[in-house]
DNA sequence: AAAACATATTGACAAACCTCTATATGTGGT
DNA sequence: ACCACATATAGAGGTTTGTCAATATGTTTT
C-alpha cells in the first residue's frame, strides 16, 4: 500500500487527543446523539463541535443527521483504512535489520 | 483493554505529523542511522532530532547509541502496544447500533 | 409567527507544536 | 590535547490546536 503522508496524519489526528479518545470510547457501544456525548464530557458544546468535526475529517467517525440532532458512530470503513495505513507504516520486513552506518 | 487516553495520545502522535510518517517509511526495511534519515529528508538536524524524540517518546520507534551513532528501528513492541490501543477504540461491539436520542 | 432546542460557526486567547539558528555535549581520530 | 564529527538542547518565531463565550443556523413545537 503506498500511503498520502497529509492524508495519514489527518487520520490518525482522531486518536492524537485526550478528549477524541474519550469521545471514541463512548462511541464503541453504538451510535450516540451530540447531545448525549455531551453530558458524558466535560467540554463545552462548541469544543465537542469542533472534536466531532475532527473525528469526521479523519474519516473514523460518521456523522447523521436527523432533525435537530446529530448522531455519530464509528466507521468501520474508515477504521479498515486507519488500519491498512497503520499496518503500512508498521510492517517492519524483517530483513536488512541492524545496518551499520555507511561512515563507519 | 482498558486504556489510558492521555498516554495513548501520545502514542498516535506518532503518526500525525508528515515528516514523522516518511521517517517511519524509511524506517521499514530496518534500522536506520540518524544521519542517514536526515539526508533522506529535507529537514534540518535539530528538527529531525525532536522528531526523533517525539516517535521515541510514542514506543514507535527505539533508539539505541553505538559510538557517536544513534541507530532507529520500529519497535515491535511499541507497535504491539500500538495496535492494541486502536483495536481497543475502534472495535465496535454491533450491539445498541442506530440509538434514538433520548429527548426525541 | 414565535419560542425552544440542538448544533455549527465566529472570534479571541492560551498552549502546544514545528521549524530554524546557535550552541552544547559527547565520541573518535590525530 | 586538539580537532572533526554526530547528535542533543536552548531559544525564538510562526503556525496550528484546544478551549471558551457569543452568536448564527436550522428544526420542531406551540
Amino acid at each position: 500500500m503506498e500511503l498520502n503522508p497529509k492524508k495519514t496524519a489527518v487520520i490518525f489526528k482522531a486518536f492524537c487527543d485526550e478528549n477524541r479518545i474519550k469521545i471514541l470510547q463512548l462511541l464503541l457501544d453504538g451510535e450516540k446523539c451530540a447531545c448525549r456525548l455531551l453530558e458524558a464530557m466535560n467540554i463545552t458544546q462548541p469544543t465537542l463541535s469542533h472534536h466531532m468535526k475532527t473525528l469526521l475529517d479523519s474519516g473514523i467517525v460518521n456523522g447523521r443527521k436527523e432533525g435537530k440532532w446529530m448522531y455519530y458512530s464509528i466507521s468501520a470503513e474508515g477504521v479498515e483504512y486507519a488500519r491498512q495505513c497503520f499496518n503500512a507504516l508498521t510492517a517492519v520486513s524483517g530483513t536488512n535489520e541492524n545496518q551499520s552506518c555507511c561512515k563507519k
